[in-house]
Parts: C-alpha cells; structure tokens; sequence
DNA sequence: TAATTAATTAACGCATCCGTTAAACACATG
DNA sequence: CATGTGTTTAACGGATGCGTTAATTAATTA
C-alpha cells in the first residue's frame, strides 16, 4: 500500500471532529458504537459511517461479542501519524529553543 | 477560534499529497508558487489553490517581491499538529515498550 | 504604453463527504 | 418462531473538494 494513500486516509479521517472524539474515548478503553455515538448529537448510522473511516484508515478495529462491536484504538496508526509529524519536529523546535534562550538571555540581565 | 475547528483545517489540509509536498519543500526554506509547482504535475492554478487551504490551515504564510510571493513555513502550525499526536503518544509508546521488554527477554533466555 | 511574467479568481464538471430517514441484517431471548 | 436490541446498508440531498481552461489582477520591463 502507497505510504500517501495511507496518509491521505489517516489525516482526512482525523480531520472530523466527531471521529477526534471517538479516538479520545478508546483512548479511555474499548466501547460499542451505541456508547461512541451517545455524546455526538447525530444518528447511529452517522456515528456508524465515521467509524467505518475510522477502520478504513486503520486507526482502529472492530470486534464482535453478541449484537456489539467493540471497536478499539490500534496504536501503530497513530505512530504513523506521529512519525510524519515528527519529521518536522526539529523546524518548530529550533524556534522554541530560540525564544527559550531569548528568555533566559533576559532573565539573565533583569534578575538572574 | 475554536480549537476543533483549528484542527479540522489542519489535518484535512493535511490530507492531500501535494499539500504535504508543498510543505516537504518548504522545510527546506522560501519558494515561490511557480517553485512549488514545478514538481507538481498539476496546472498553476490548482496549485494556487492547495497554496490557499495551506495558509488558511495557517501551516504557510506568503510573502510579496515583485510579482512574486514566496511562502515559507509555519512552525506554530506544525507544533499544533504534533501537540495533537502527543495527547496519544503514550498509548503507542506502551505498546512499543512492551515489544521491547519482550525482545529483551528473549534475548536474555537466548544468547543474553 | 504595450508586452511579459507571476499568481489569483471565475466558471464549470465530477467526485466525495456528511447528514438524514427507512430498511435490512445479526444475534439473543421469550 | 417471533420480538427486541445493536449495528450496518441503501437511498437521497446538499455542501465541499479538486481538477481543468479562460479570464483577470499585479508588478516588471522594453
């Protein structure tokens, strides 16, 4: 599978509230889509279709335990996501450091 | 300015490979649109217009010379996204300490 | 001023996203 | 088998995304 595609999946997933906040309730632990859907102000097929992107991008799995789904997050997605961020990790952080050091230059004179 | 709304234009800016291109080029300092375009395989005005979506995300901002506008990268942009990520990097983290505890101790009952 | 170069905006077509309601499917249980 | 619960799929409508070409704006230069 293209490296792009993949990421092409992964942001625009993550680029809809409602799934962000799915993510941040399996953070929490497995849940139904019943549960994931309660606090989300849209139809369970709504909820339903989110979580199916969700799965399309990887970033998380659906089991089976009766009538339910629980759906968990799977992690290595998300080290992907984290992997391409990372990547520029190093241009924001220069920055930081600058004005870190700017800051310790001036505390340096005013009280240090 | 809604912090959800922020990360929607963030991550679906991210979504699309000749956005990231076009900030893949740019780690690597100031270009000007047509510079952008070049490696793009796409007409100018396509390009002009992911060059829009970039600096609405607030990812790019473009500069003016002559009837030039150079872009340059956003570093903050970038922090927010990584900000993001590391709500969820202990998650993965877990998992990949775990793996490594494993291979350590298979390696002590093998040749450790 | 006229012509050139850089970039954006306009207008169009096609595809995908996102929500809805209604229907169907899967499993559990009386 | 019939009924109820959890979840998905189907069908529809409206909005947005993404590419194109043609036209327009902005600044440089002959």
């Amino acid at each position: 599978m293209s490296d792009d595609r993949q990421l092409d999946r992964l942001f625009s997933a993550l680029a809809h509230p409602a799934r962000r906040a799915i993510l941040a309730r399996l953070a929490a632990g497995e849940a139904t889509v019943s549960e994931l859907a309660a606090p989300l102000d849209m139809s369970l097929p709504a909820v339903s279709r989110h979580i199916r992107v969700l799965r399309g991008a990887g970033l998380i799995t659906s089991g089976r335990s009766a009538q339910f789904r629980p759906c968990r997050l799977e992690p290595h997605a998300l080290a992907t996501v984290a992997a391409w961020t990372d990547q520029y990790r190093h241009i924001w952080q220069a920055r930081f450091d600058a004005m870190e050091a700017v800051i310790r230059i001036l505390g340096d004179g005013d009280d240090g």
